[in-house]
RNA sequence: CGGGGUGUGGCGCAGCUUGGUAGCGCGCAUCGUUCGGGACGAUGAGGUCGCAGGUUCAAAUCCUGUCACCCCGACCA
């Protein structure tokens, strides 16, 4: 069918929307594929739409082409599933919930892993049954604090979600290898530059995930790579322990006046002037900086907790919500250092110099209320200047494994642009990317909360094992714009573009409207999905239009015709090449094939 | 939740400081002239100035309250 601008549902804007800030967005909106409804909240016009459909359409074939079946559940579902898996509590406000007419708690599902282990549960019970994948592609909603840039941040979105459910680790990981197979097709296909990035802090036992980041300069996540293949989101890089040194040559501590060192600048500065080093000046990174956070743990508790790092260094507060999770780290407040006399507020340390003898006191190793943990360059033999846990002074010469011993290593400071990587391939660059896809080995978490269990060879129940698998179809549509753009508009790629060409009918002239007319005919006959401006504007508008849409191809039928050629523009390149009316046909069903 | 900002025809904005009963550009409708880079002229339709209360002879404008939205951060698959 040919479609016919003059006819279409679409309007397209001449200004800016005030309220888009991304380019994605802006350009979505301009161009008519998306209008917003409220907050995190979009409409799916017949432009945005057949893109988000072209992407759908992908990522069915590739998870076809693994063997895994596609179901939908509803997005509206009960609470008792979230209950038994906990997530009605531990999803906290981000969970739209809402009651029917009989006051019964329900649901719009941010993520369906529940009702997938229960429909394999409901279905299957042999172990002759698994491998399983299914998957489906669907709305999901989230009550996002903050929705932002358009369709990136969403309170409702399109994602398909796939589950694998095997009998063993091993399967497991054959399913787990299998979605990032199918990932990787996927996002080729869709022409999109990403890596591949480590996503779990390792603290969470064996399980393991990666995240599929599209490289952009509005990405909301952080990541880190070097040249020699390391890739990790920031928030789960871990550096080594630094290794031990010898402390033989150490001088013991020294408890040295520090009035008015406010800052790690101040102390560095008394330090070098009163106290020189001998070897060498004293350093910002020869600080040891304790900061100090009250945690709250989901049940209600809370505690005190210390990261000792150097001071030339901040605690990024992203990597510590990553480290601490599910407890929540929080600024420490005055009333909180009411509590806790002890911690002399800028001259905290983990030692303290009692009748010429050190004692240690931070750590609940140590036998304190206060749990103490180091950053990994605090390795055992590392001599540090730190308070001395008195208004006014600090010590020399402290001395990590010696003087004291943290509680354990905490991996929260801020990662810099050429930190060598933690697998020594190399400095480290930093970049920002969207999120498109997120693979995940569950292990039986859910499958034990709901009971999916099958039976074994030998007549035995086993838990089933599960993985969880996710790609954002609607921030896809964004994240390809963003990153496809130009200064005029959109610029699809080939095999997600709403339409394959766009013919400009650009002159009053009958013989030009039939001429556009024939070509987008038999284009239209071998199957090539044309766009076809017949609207009585002026070329200009047509033009501009052409550019906002971003077909990836444009033919002008115009002033050429008189000698035979029409205009063929290539929008991604902004080439122009004239080709003869009577080969257009054939020439554009050729470039649309690839 | 913290910080900053904005609410005025469909869209983008001015007017507010110094109160006098709403304006500009785009878009839309009709007619005519244009027609390869967002044409021009004429005529016209379209607004509870976010909401509520107050001050005043008079409020888009001043005061109080409130709601909504946007941006940055916090939070967050």
């Amino acid at each position: 069918m040919i479609t016919r601008l003059s006819t279409y549902f679409v309007r397209t804007l001449r200004q800016d929307p005030a309220d888009a800030e991304v380019p994605s967005h802006k350009w979505l909106v301009r161009a008519g594929y998306i209008r917003r409804v409220a907050p995190g909240l979009y409409t799916w016009l017949p432009l945005g739409l057949r893109v988000m459909k072209r992407i759908e359409q992908i990522v069915r074939e590739e998870m076809d082409a693994i063997g895994s079946f596609e179901v939908r559940f509803p997005s509206l579902l009960p609470r008792e599933p979230y209950e038994l898996s906990h997530r009605w509590e531990d999803y906290g406000d981000t969970l739209f919930r809402l009651q029917d007419r009989k006051h019964a708690d329900y649901l719009l599902g941010p993520t369906h892993e529940e009702f997938f282990t229960l429909l394999v549960k409901d279905l299957y019970s042999s172990y002759k049954d698994l491998p399983l994948i299914l998957y489906q592609i669907q709305t999901k909603y989230r009550d996002e604090a903050r929705p932002r840039a358009g369709l990136l941040r969403c309170r409702e979105f399109v994602m398909k979600d796939a589950y694998t459910f095997d009998v063993d680790d091993d399967g497991l990981l054959q399913g787990y290898l299998a979605e990032r197979g199918a990932y990787i097709k996927i996002f080729d296909r869709l022409g999109l530059e990403y890596v591949i990035v480590n996503a779990m802090s390792g603290a969470m036992g064996g399980s393991r995930s990666e995240e599929f980041l599209a490289i952009a300069e509005n990405g909301e996540d952080t990541f880190v790579r070097s040249a020699g293949g390391f890739a990790a989101n920031a928030e789960a890089v871990r550096f080594p322990l630094a290794d031990p040194v010898d402390w033989a040559d150490t001088p013991a501590i020294q408890v040295i006046d520090t009035p008015n060192t406010g800052t790690i600048g101040e102390l560095v500065a008394v330090a070098n002037e009163r106290f020189p080093r001998g070897d060498r000046c004293w350093g910002a990174a020869d600080t040891l900086k304790n900061v100090v956070f009250m945690l709250r743990h989901p049940g209600g508790a809370s505690e005190p907790l210390i990261v000792g790092l150097p001071g030339d260094r901040e605690v990024d507060l992203r990597r510590l919500a990553a480290a601490v999770e599910p407890a929540v780290a929080e600024p420490f407040t005055e009333v909180d250092f009411a509590a806790y006399p002890q911690l002399a507020k800028g001259y905290i340390g983990p030692v303290s110099l009692s009748g010429g003898s050190a004692e240690q006191v931070l750590g609940a190793e140590a036998g304190y209320r206060i749990r103490y943990l180091t950053d990994p360059r605090v390795g055992d033999g590392t001599r540090w200047v730190t308070g001395a846990n008195s208004k006014g002074q600090h010590q020399l010469n402290v001395v990590a494994g010696r003087d004291f011993r943290s509680d354990g290593v905490i991996d929260v400071a801020e990662i810099r642009q050429g930190d060598p990587a933690p697998d020594g391939s190399g400095p480290l660059s930093l970049a920002r990317g969207i999120e498109i896809g997120h693979i995940f080995q569950l292990g039986r978490k859910y499958a034990e909360a709901l009971g999916l269990q099958v039976l074994d060879q030998n007549g035995k129940l086993v838990t089933v094992t599960m993985g969880s698998y996710g790609i954002g179809v609607s921030r896809l549509v964004a994240t390809i714009a963003e990153i496809s753009c130009h200064d005029k508009g959109l610029a699809w790629p080939r095999n997600v573009a709403p339409f394959d060409v766009h013919i400009v009918a650009a002159g009053k002239d009958g013989e030009v409207s039939a001429a556009a007319e024939d070509l987008a005919a038999q284009l239209d006959a071998a199957s090539v999905e044309v766009l076809l401006d017949d609207r009585k504007a002026s070329p200009g508008v047509k033009f501009a239009d052409a550019e906002l849409l971003g077909v990836p191809t444009t033919v002008v039928i115009g002033r050429g015709l008189a000698k035979g050629v029409v205009e063929l523009r290539d929008r991604a390149s902004g080439e122009i090449a004239e080709i003869p009316v009577a080969e257009a046909a054939e020439r554009l069903v050729a470039l649309v094939r690839g």
